[in-house]
DNA sequence: TCACTCATGTAATTGGTTACATGATTAG
DNA sequence: CTAATCATGTAACCAATTACATGAGTGA
């Protein structure tokens, strides 16, 4: 891909990774380079402007793959873990399970830890986190239930292609109200 | 509270809104210090070390308030409003309406975005959002169900105290496996 | 003609973390 | 006696955004 790809990508997933500006993908392709985990190939189809179109070279593939293979740490954000999901191809059944698990335990000891936070004592001047922890709440049970389908499915299966699918929403879901 | 205090309450709450260390918060504190949105008042209980606790001013409440009842930008964070929500109870019945009727349409959106990801012509080289898009669509669906639930609560009854509850789950959920 | 998309890049500035310094108290 | 908690703060450093520069093609 080019830089200018990358960040297509990435906008696409904005909501779930974010998308880094232009003025830090170009440096991080230029440093990539630089370590000899990419490499680039100017491609000048002419009427556009020449692209770079870099390519992960075999230092870098396994650079990567040590990478997506490193448990996920006890605070690591949503991030470390859909950057995985993303990258999942490159990961087999098994370590595609242990992830799954390791996330899964780290969503549970969130819901542990805002649990008590609804139900405390009322008058307090906590209350404030009341809404904003029964939000955190629904979020993370959502995510539980995601995690659990997944793991049963890959359990069950030896992988099935195309069996992964969780709830299936009525259309018109979009720009409601 | 102190920048003790704050760094403690918002690691409960690190999942949501994150955590930022010390050398965030103090220089924070004195920068509202010196615009005076911020009052302190050094609380010296011996056999401890002395704490400096802020209050809040009058001007900044209304700066505060003011930015709570700032409209809810395209592509604002999940941060942007779950920070609103912990201030909720300084948000009018209707403003909160309001805010909640402002992150439904951007998840709403954020959802329409990821759906056709899922449905992608197989073979594709964009595959690989598959699983990804598909997390963030159980995400958003529940997302959706939580605003949902909330704003016919608030639309029925004028905001009965503590009515404000979603799915309980049965206990045991944490630290599965 | 004006604005926008494509496409790459650099420089200034900002905002944050990490690491350090200080010092008393409490628990193992 | 050591480690951890309480409590505040500064300075070095790093990573990122913002803003800018360039330039050609496309569509209103």
């Amino acid at each position: 891909m080019s830089g200018y790809d990358i960040k297509q990508f990435l906008d696409r997933l904005v909501w779930l990774v974010g998308s880094p500006s232009f003025g830090a993908i170009y440096p991080a392709l230029h440093a990539l380079l630089r370590d000899e985990l990419v490499s680039v190939e100017t491609q000048t189809c002419d009427s556009k402007p020449p692209r770079k179109i870099y390519t992960i070279t075999e230092t870098g593939e396994s650079a990567l793959d040590e990478w997506l293979h490193q448990p996920l740490v006890s605070g690591a954000s949503t991030r470390a873990f859909v950057m995985r999901l993303i990258l999942v191809s490159r990961l087999s059944h098994d370590a595609l399970a242990a992830l799954l698990r390791q996330r899964r335990n780290q969503v549970a000891e969130q819901y542990a830890t805002l649990n008590p936070l609804t139900r405390e004592p009322s008058g307090t001047a906590d209350r404030s986190q009341y809404l904003a922890s029964d939000y955190g709440l629904a979020i993370a049970s959502a995510e539980l239930a995601w995690l659990d389908g997944l793991l049963e499915t890959l359990s069950g299966r030896p992988l099935a292609e195309g069996a992964w699918a969780s709830q299936p929403m009525t259309e018109e879901t979009g720009k409601g109200q």
